[in-house]
DNA sequence: AGCACGCCGACT
DNA sequence: GTCGGCGTGCTC
């Protein structure tokens, strides 16, 4: 018996199978999917099981596998499929498939440490007669009867409940036990508040048509914000388990979204688990083992939870499609909607996308009628959308108003009058965005990264968002040694400070990637606020994602410009998701909300399609602008970056690749750059853009590979390939 | 990826 | 003469 191996270096070097002999006493445990240790060129290193032969003959003599690492752990025959999938479509090496599928406690390394979890529990180790005698001539043992009494009604109890020596003398005596039972580090059981909505009418029809799907089909819902897409979830999910099936929900950031995750709690308690990234490794390892052992039923999660190993999958929701969370930027490079296609398509069941503005590819594939386009146009419960005005700021500055408008300002202190909550946004962290001196204009700069350092008022350095880079900011221009360095631009600490300047008595709470690193705090903050210990939420765009806060009637937009100046194709898309959405946020129950959009070219037409509130114009011009400039949905991309720490390598590589690409793919394909990329230089290493568009091209593939190849043994110029990027 | 092997330069 | 630099090539 022979076994193929992946070796566990996510390197393309030895993307290959290994074969290794099976020990006999082996050969009855050993499965395809299974972790295993191998000897391997003088160390034993980690590796998987992908197949499993009677025969092999080879020149030379096989090594033997060393041992299991798990029994429990074992990726089933859709998972190995899948990961040949992931390879074939982002050309990544094999094994990094199957590490993205695994929680990353049981990648490698650290699988010595023992993540299960018990807990102890006494029980009674005579029988309940021999226990009530010796309760009743106990006479001065008090504390013991209790105990002993406990067990006697609970069956058994948390040892911990007890001190230690009276647990201690009665196990003396023989009369009670201890066990270790393994326990989960989450538990939820199904009480809390389940609250059951009637649905309307639209949400009624687009349950029943996804329901009475028994095929692979794809579904876009596209719902305005507060049209109660979660509640048509719910009802899917509810009936796909009463069928005997499991199902899979992911959401674009937990830690955000926990309102809507403890609504499934609530109606499904102890049949859901939940994945993503701030779990501790021991809770991901939990959650792991619950599904595997097919303890539940549903599974909500960010990206990575696409990859749970349920049996009997019954439906995939992704909730808010457009959010680019969903695609991964590292190795392996791939889209969590492309992977549930491929999961949906396996099961042969329906596949949900939703979202109030779902990308411009999804909604017209579901015009197109690739996708089942199905609609949720009310707002459920009687909110009305919200009035959304726009403010010119070049009129403010002559006013001398640099932050905040008049118009705003008006707004705070009226809700503030009437007890009612605001959120104001804004796009950047830190207290203020570039230090430039007035004297000779000199800006600090990242030295690896070439980008503008971000000043950090609270800890009074430099930072760069890039690399993490950090110094301290000196009291004169390191350049020309004048007393000139002046803030310029505006992040979320600098706003903080000047609201509480106009508003001293209002309670601000500020949220963003530097209130937020403590494991939880996203959770409290949304609580906190939800719970009216704050007037207003501060905070990055990370506020905007599926928040549901009825108090609040007032969404200030600090500067629209910031991200609709981003160099990319996607950036008018991502503004008007990101300001459509705010917006929403605004007045969802029945108190009326506004919304104050703040801007240096008010007549914008993205802008005016916010203020609007039209969907529709917008992907009717967007759609128009894509189709001139030939992106997405028209044309695929791919994205290529050159990357070597010699400029001159850097860039004759680049040049090379341009060439061997116009030569290889089809005429219809177009290929730009070298160009620099946005972080021409980073961590030290120089980088160029190549960008391929292409419509039809069955070669793309072939001579991608051939030239990423190419690059596989140059030891120093490194290539990134990435195939449909949601950033360019 | 990680490690051994190997072929050149400056040190006790 | 030897220690150690990293270029090359191999791993069932």
């Amino acid at each position: 018996m022979y076994a193929e191996i992946l070796i566990e270096y996510p390197s393309k070097k030895i993307d290959k199978y290994f074969t290794y002999k099976v020990p006999f006493n082996m050969q009855e445990y050993l499965q395809i999917g299974m972790k295993v240790k191998v000897p391997f060129n003088s160390k034993v290193v980690y590796g998987f099981v992908i197949n499993i032969t009677n025969n092999f003959n080879s020149e030379y003599e096989l090594k033997e596998i060393d041992s299991i690492v798990d029994k429990e752990l074992i990726l089933n025959k859709e998972l190995i499929k899948l990961g040949h999938y992931i390879k074939e479509k982002t050309l990544c090496p094999l094994i990094s498939a199957y590490q993205a599928m695994l929680p990353s406690s049981l990648k490698i390394k650290e699988i010595n440490t023992n993540y299960n979890y018990y807990k102890t529990y006494l029980l009674l180790d005579k029988n309940e007669y021999i226990i009530n005698e010796y309760i009743l001539n106990n006479k001065r043992g008090k504390k013991q009867n209790e105990l002993l009494q406990d067990i006697l009604n609970e069956k058994k109890v948390l040892k911990n409940r007890y001190n230690y020596s009276l647990v201690k003398s009665l196990i003396n005596k023989g009369l009670i036990k201890e066990v270790k039972e393994q326990e989960y580090r989450i538990n939820k059981s199904k009480d809390r508040g389940i609250v059951k909505y009637e649905l309307n009418e639209e949400q009624k029809y687009a349950y029943e048509v996804i329901k009475n799907t028994n095929k692979f089909e794809t579904f876009l819902l596209e719902g305005v914000t507060g049209s109660g897409k979660t509640e048509v979830y719910l009802n899917l999910i509810e009936n796909v388990i009463n069928n005997g099936k499991t199902a899979i929900l992911l959401l674009p950031e937990i830690s955000l979204t926990m309102q809507v995750v403890n609504r499934f709690y609530a109606w499904f308690g102890s049949s859901v688990a939940i994945f993503h990234s701030q779990l501790s490794n021991g809770e991901k390892y939990d959650e792991y083992l619950k599904i595997l052992r097919g303890e539940v039923s549903v599974v909500i999660g960010t990206r990575s939870a696409i990859f749970m190993p349920l049996q009997n999958l019954g439906i995939v929701i992704i909730d808010e499609e457009h959010s680019d969370t969903y695609k991964q930027e590292s190795t392996p490079r791939y889209n969590a909607i492309d992977v549930a296609k491929f999961r949906c398509n396996y099961h042969n069941v329906p596949l949900v996308l939703g979202s109030a503005t779902p990308l411009l590819e999804t909604r017209s594939r579901a015009i197109k009628g690739v996708y089942k386009h199905l609609f949720l146009r009310k707002r459920a419960g009687l909110s009305n959308l919200p009035q959304v005005k726009i403010v010119d700021m070049q009129k403010e500055r002559e006013k001398g108003n640099f932050i905040f408008s008049e118009e705003l300002i008006k707004n705070i202190k009226e809700k503030l009058e009437k007890k009612e909550q605001m959120i104001i946004l804004l796009n950047r962290r830190g207290f203020s965005t570039i230090i430039t001196c007035s004297y000779c204009g000199y800006t600090y700069k990242c030295p690896n990264c070439d980008i503008t350092l971000t000043y950090h008022k609270s800890t009074n350095n430099l930072r760069c968002h890039y690399c993490g880079y950090t110094t301290k900011k000196s009291d004169m221009c390191p350049n020309c040694w004048h007393d000139g360095l002046n803030y310029l631009g505006l992040g979320t600490e600098k706003v903080e400070m000047e609201l509480k300047k106009l508003f001293p008595k209002m309670r601000i709470i500020r949220m963003d990637q530097d209130t937020t690193t403590k494991k939880g705090s996203h959770e409290k903050i949304i609580n906190d606020f939800k719970n009216y210990q704050y007037d207003c939420l501060l905070g990055t765009q990370m506020i905007s994602k599926g928040l549901d806060f009825p108090k609040v009637s007032l969404v200030g937009i600090i500067n629209a410009d910031s991200t609709l100046n981003i160099p990319d194709f996607r950036s008018n898309e991502r503004t008007f998701s990101l300001l459509y959405q705010a917006s929403g946020r605004a007045g969802r129950s029945d108190i009326l909300g506004s919304v104050i959009i703040q801007t240096f070219n008010p007549d914008n037409t993205v802008l005016k399609c916010v203020e609007n509130n039209n969907f529709n114009y917008f992907y009717n011009y967007e759609m128009n602008i894509r189709k001139i400039l030939k992106y997405p949905p028209y044309y695929y991309l791919i994205g290529i970056k050159v990357i070597d720490k010699d400029y001159k390598k850097a860039l004759e590589s680049a040049n090379k690749i341009c060439t061997i690409l116009k030569d290889k793919l089809d005429k219809t394909s177009i290929v730009l750059g070298p160009s620099t990329h946005s972080l021409f230089k980073a961590n030290n290493m120089y980088r160029f853009s190549i960008v391929i568009k292409y419509r039809f091209d069955n070669k793309i593939m072939e001579v991608l590979k051939y030239i990423d190849e190419m690059y596989l043994y140059d030891n120093t110029t490194k290539l990134e390939i990435d195939i449909d990027p949601v950033h360019i």
